[in-house]
DNA sequence: GCATCATATCAATTATTTTTGATTTGAGGT
DNA sequence: ACCTCAAATCAAAAATAATTGATATGATGC
């Protein structure tokens, strides 16, 4: 089981590798299949297998099968809770904030 | 010179590490000094200042040295651009979308 | 100048991630 | 059942990142 940090690092993962990046670029204009992503990044398909790996484990891409294919695209659910999260990370926590009035 | 995606990636580094996220949930309550930061987090001095050189160049952290010390904090410039970044990572491409009824 | 303290950098090791050809799995088609 | 094709998984190698003690830098005080 993973710690709540590693559980949010998880997240992120998808955004900080530049294959990754390039991929979520292309899917931004709608679904696509591995075998197109794999066409226009010009990517053996075991490495595009590993990084879409990655995306969905990630939440930020789901995958649909159809028969022999699977399409990808970006999740918005996964989206919105990875902004959320990154509020979240980022956003001053004002109850712990020190203060420059009220030292106790 | 890094790429645009190589740029945007680095970014990122700074969510994808546990360790950093620890580091980030302390500066949320504030200012905080290298010192303070090596001893809540029971981390060797080298390995903090590993992480903290990442955080700043991802420029989610800002460095304020000040006499023998280094105080860092969230900075909201960084984290402000990271959003933004975010949301156009995962934000549909309309112009480039596909479409059901207008393929030409 | 010299000693001290805080932090940064170095360098060697260890750990993790990425890459890729080969193999496996699983859906269709004949 | 067998063949084919797409994608996932495996496994070994290569590349990258993280760890950490040792050393360097640089500010301060005596």
């Amino acid at each position: 089981m993973l710690t709540a940090y590693e559980e949010h690092a998880k997240v992120f993962k998808a955004f900080c590798d530049e294959k990754r990046l390039r991929i979520l670029e292309l899917l931004r204009s709608g679904e696509k299949c591995a075998c197109v992503l794999i066409e226009q990044l010009d990517m053996p398909q075991s490495s595009l297998s590993y990084h879409m790996k990655i995306l969905c484990e990630s939440g930020i891409v789901d995958s649909r099968p159809e028969g022999k294919w699977t399409h990808y695209k970006i999740s918005e659910k996964g989206s919105d809770e990875a902004l959320t999260l990154l509020k979240a990370i980022t956003t001053p926590n004002a109850a712990a904030e020190e203060s420059f009035y009220c030292k106790t």
